[in-house]
DNA sequence: CCCCCCCC
């Protein structure tokens, strides 16, 4: 049947929607990307989490208001793409039937084939489905569906019929019962109600049981794993905020997450279909009752949470939030003064809180099976004046913002004995930026009164020189008093040191066009440009440029030779603007060489002894310019008039 | 069903 348009034929599109796709969706049978009409959207607001989008939807045939946003497509809803009377794809979903029989489908991926201006209206004239709710059941269900309920409730599996609705009762016995909500009476798909246990208490023989924890989702990372059939592949980790914001893909998912009740902590596993249905209904730090989760033995090399045990969601597994959830623990740390570290074992897994007070840049790094990986170091310190590297890693690394000097906590970090003692975030970790906890407030007040002014003492040794594990840092009168880069190889060091001088004339050539290839041309005289690189010939040019100049500091002067782009770091424009002014406005141009006087950068140079003409001298590049961190700077500056006075 | 936490 092709769809019936409005009255205004001449305005507006054809467009055959999937008719009987809602009840499809409902039923759980198999629909692929079914055509709807959005009738209606309305932006729900969740309290302290993230708002909810909830749509009416049409299928021609049916309307039904409990299409729900996954939180990965808000943008659609904040971006007012969803407007009523476009026509939309619905490429991915997920049909959670609630314990009193009413039906949400969470929508993960879906398109907007056609705009609500194109459509102009309605789609036919669609009536609200009723068709698979429990009998007795009078009123619609999307007039009962309460923003407080629906994304808190979730069933085993999209094809489980609601039939239970009738025999729910409680998870008894607790103190719960008196302000208990319809969403928090968990059953099992039979509709028989479990026994909430504590954690401690699951093992593998017993199957009907009720846990209410607390979901530790700041513990919670994927695996995102390319389906290869036959191979295993290694993963990757994302911390759950990224993967908030990432767009949904079809890939393999893992998720973990801790959870916990006074009784002890588990860890809860994931895989992709379970992913899709549980993932944008949990939320950090709220209480659920889970049943049906299966429970393994775990292998000990992974355990990082306190209990022999792990739990994987499957499709019978149900989840419902637990709305009275005063008397759980939040999620408790046990956090070890830095000062106390020097005591502890070796790869013992400890919780660590300390003010940030620095970081280093973010290195790639390749490990020894040639895998690529981001790596950041932080300096924590805390009250004992004691500090400590805690290595980041990956993702986590990559992102990571110390600005303002943040506390920042470590749960379930492990104990390195490198450096004598520093600390490494696992993936079972779970870093902590300003959490609201005593703690934090306790130490930012410590630090902002007193603890700033302290030095700090790391018990991760630097290595000689102090500053960054990689940064050798030298005066310039040390590296000639060492002789440094005078012998075969070249050698790398890093100073702070103020520009005299920089030479504008011929800093600039004419460079090969091609991208990445910064050959000097030949010109032909011709119009032509000649790469012998690229064996090529080109009509243009680019300009690009290897810059001489006098660094200095306090203790001596050093010519050093500057190529593209820390010529254009220290000059402060790009080559090609650079090229422009040199063209057509001198003056502005020489400007720039003048203003380069006395900036103070960080240069990291390679010092290297090159013959010409049978004379030999050391020559110095610069591989990197950056800003000079004045505290950092500072610090080590004190460390070293220590070092002295000693 | 993941499973790796790497490097200096």
């Amino acid at each position: 049947m092709s769809c019936q348009i409005g009255h205004d034929f001449d305005k507006k599109m054809t467009v055959k929607l999937t008719e009987g796709a809602i009840e499809a969706l409902t039923k759980g049978t198999n629909v692929h990307s079914p055509l709807l009409q959005v009738l209606n959207i309305r932006r729900i607001e969740m309290g302290s989490g993230h708002p909810r989008f909830r749509l009416m939807m049409s299928d021609g045939l049916h309307t039904m208001s409990s299409f729900m946003l996954a939180i990965q497509l808000n943008s659609l809803g904040e971006e007012n793409c969803l407007l009523p009377h476009c026509v939309c794809l619905l490429k991915r979903s997920v049909t959670n039937i609630l314990k009193d029989g009413r039906c949400v489908v969470i929508v993960l991926d879906m398109e907007v084939v056609k705009s609500a201006e194109e459509m102009g209206g309605k789609i036919g004239t669609p009536t609200p489905y009723v068709g698979v709710f429990s009998p007795g059941q009078t009123s619609t269900p999307e007039n009962q569906l309460s923003a407080q309920s629906y994304p808190a409730a979730s069933t085993a599996s999209p094809h489980n019929q609601p039939s239970a609705s009738s025999s729910t009762r409680g998870p008894g016995g607790r103190g719960d019962s008196g302000k208990k909500t319809p969403t928090a009476t968990p059953t099992t798909p039979g509709g028989s109600a479990t026994k909430v246990v504590p954690i401690a208490s699951l093992n593998l023989y017993q199957t009907k049981w009720t846990i209410r924890a607390r979901m530790d989702l700041r513990a919670m990372s994927l695996l995102r794993a390319p389906s290869v059939p036959g191979v295993k592949s290694k993963g990757r980790l994302f911390s759950f905020e990224t993967w908030r914001r990432r767009e949904y893909e079809r890939e393999d998912w893992v998720l973990c997450s801790g959870v916990v009740d006074k009784s002890g902590e588990i860890r809860v596993t994931a895989f992709n279909k379970e992913v899709d249905k549980f993932f944008s209904l949990l939320e950090t730090g709220k209480v659920y009752y889970i049943s049906q989760g299966k429970i393994k033995i775990a292998k000990k090399q992974y355990m990082t949470l306190k209990n022999n045990y792990e739990m994987t969601l499957q499709r019978e597994t149900s989840i419902v939030q637990c709305e009275d959830d005063q008397d759980l623990p939040m999620v408790q740390c046990d956090f070890i003064p830095i000062a106390q570290l020097e005591h502890k074992d070796k790869d013992a897994i400890i919780d660590v809180i300390g003010v940030c007070r620095s970081v280093d840049g973010v290195s790639r790094i390749t490990t020894k099976t040639s895998r690529e990986v981001y790596k950041r170091d932080i300096h924590l310190m805390d009250t004992s004046g004691k500090a400590v590297a805690v290595t980041l890693w990956g993702e986590e690394a990559e992102v990571f913002d110390g600005s303002g000097q943040p506390i920042v906590a470590v749960k379930r970090a492990r104990l390195s004995d490198f450096g004598g003692r520093s600390i490494s975030a696992l993936f079972s970790s779970t870093v902590m930026v300003n959490p609201d906890i005593p703690e934090t407030h306790r130490l930012r007040g410590w630090y902002d009164q007193e603890g700033h002014a302290l030095d700090g003492q790391s018990l991760t040794e630097l290595r000689p020189g102090g500053g960054g594990a990689n940064t050798c840092w030298k005066t310039l009168s040390d590296v000639k008093t060492e002789q440094l880069g005078q012998g075969d190889k070249a050698e790398y060091f890093s100073c702070v040191a103020t520009v005299l001088f920089s030479r504008k004339e011929s800093c600039l050539y004419q460079a090969c066009p091609t991208t990445d290839c910064k050959k000097k041309v030949i010109d032909q005289q011709n119009g032509l440009y000649h790469c012998e690189k690229c064996n090529k010939e080109f009509p243009n040019y680019k300009y690009c440029l290897i810059l001489s100049a006098i660094i200095a500091d306090f203790s001596d002067n050093q010519w050093v030779t500057c190529f593209q782009e820390t010529a254009e770091s220290i000059l402060g424009h790009n080559s090609e603007t650079l090229g422009q002014l040199k063209d057509t406005d001198e003056a502005a141009f020489d400007e720039v060489f003048q203003k380069v006087n006395f900036t103070t950068h960080i240069f990291r140079n390679r010092v290297k002894l090159e013959i010409y003409n049978d004379e030999s001298r050391v020559k110095a590049t610069v591989m990197e310019v950056k800003p000079v961190d004045h505290r950092e700077y500072s610090r080590r500056l004190i460390s070293n008039i220590r070092k002295m006075a000693a």
